[in-house]
Parts: C-alpha cells; structure tokens; sequence
DNA sequence: ATTTTCAAT
C-alpha cells in the first residue's frame, strides 16, 4: 500500500495537465482519462487528514473504477471493520476528472455511494463525456448520481488554478489559462445544468412548445 | 462549415 499511494502521488507533468485537462469544445485525442482527487477523513470533531494523488484510466478499467479499488487503500475503516463499536470513519472526497463519467461508471458509483453514508463525493469535470444527445444514458447516469448525493459541477477557473497548485508539477511556474477556458467552461456549466434538471422541466419545456408558448 | 469522446493499430 505503501507503494502505491507513492506512486499515486506523483505529479502530473505541466503539458499532460493542460492537453487532458483543456476543456475545449472538440477534444481531438483525449483518449485518457485522468482524474486528481483530495481525501479528507475526519478524526476528530476539529481534525482532518489529507491524502491526494491522480490517477488515470487503464487497461480498460476507466479511472472511476480503478478509484473505488483504490479506495480501501485511501480510506481505512471507510467500511467499519475497526474495533467492535468504534463508530466508521467519515471521509469526504474530491476529485477533479477530465472527462465527466460514463454512463456506466455513474451507475456504479451511485449504487457504492448508496451503501456508503459515511462518504461525501464532490465530482468536478472539465468535459462531459458523450452528453451531446438529449437522451443519452451519460446523462441519465448524471442524473442518477445527483440523486446519490453526488455535487457535480464544471471546473471554472479557480479549479484548474487549484489543481495546478495541487496535483502538477509546475516548477514554479503559474498557471496559464488557454484561450476561451472561461466561455468554455460557462458553456459546458449551463449543459450540465440542464442536465441535471428534474426530468418534470424538461417535459413542462417540451409541452409548452408544443403550445407554442 | 466542421471538428470529439476512458482507442486501436
């Protein structure tokens, strides 16, 4: 284990951070994914411990699924196997993803996330992953994971700025916004709020145009 | 105007 959270450890070299996590509107060779995550356990009513890293999908295992793997790695007595009635530990996570999950990696975690009480999940993504159509199941599995108790939200500047900060290897050197990472990530916010609508909007919005009004 | 997507070759 050891091992491992050392080598979850390493920072993402400076161009692997920008090419990933560019939230450009047609992401030409974006064929990984790589996700940078925080863990907080709380050990007290006024202690945290930190643990982050990044990882990144493979071998066909996408990397929210090699994550949960990970996980009773990064989160020891997340499952409550410590000394008979001692409470479970309560970790909140954050990570940071370039490409929104896929439509069956949201079901998954939605279904974890169901048994896990004592786990919060804030899900930040600089892309949403095959939303283009309006009934696709990545959106359904956005939805699904809000109704988890899952906070979904589109990286704005202060996120990539943070992550820069946090997960890359910057050399001193300061983060650098790209052309339109603003109006992108504005555009990409408002999708993914329509998204998350109720599905009763959508329908209301669909009758009314039927009324045409 | 059109372009892409946790590859496959």
């Amino acid at each position: 284990y050891h091992l491992l959270l050392f080598s979850l450890s390493v920072l993402l070299p400076r161009k692997k951070f920008i090419f990933h996590y560019k939230n450009v509107r047609w992401a030409r060779g974006r064929n990984e994914t790589y996700l940078c995550f925080v863990v907080k356990r709380r050990v007290g009513p006024d202690s945290l411990t930190f643990d982050f890293g990044h990882l990144r999908n493979r071998n066909g295992c996408h990397v929210e699924m090699l994550f949960l793997r990970y996980l009773g790695a990064l989160c020891p007595g997340l499952w409550g196997y410590g000394a008979a009635g001692e409470r479970r530990l309560s970790y909140s996570i954050t990570w940071f993803c370039s490409w929104s999950p896929c439509a069956n990696c949201s079901i998954r975690l939605a279904q974890f996330l169901s048994q896990m009480p004592n786990l919060r999940l804030r899900i930040f993504v600089s892309r949403l992953y095959f939303c283009d159509m309006e009934d696709s199941r990545e959106r359904d599995g956005l939805r699904m994971l809000k109704k988890a108790g899952v906070q979904i939200t589109v990286m704005t500047y202060k996120d990539f700025f943070y992550c820069w900060q946090t997960f890359v290897a910057r050399k001193q050197s300061n983060f650098k916004a790209w052309d339109e990472l603003h109006q992108n990530s504005v555009r990409l916010a408002r999708k993914l709020h329509r998204i998350l609508q109720p599905f009763e909007t959508e329908d209301l919005r669909d009758a009314f145009k039927l009324l045409g009004l």
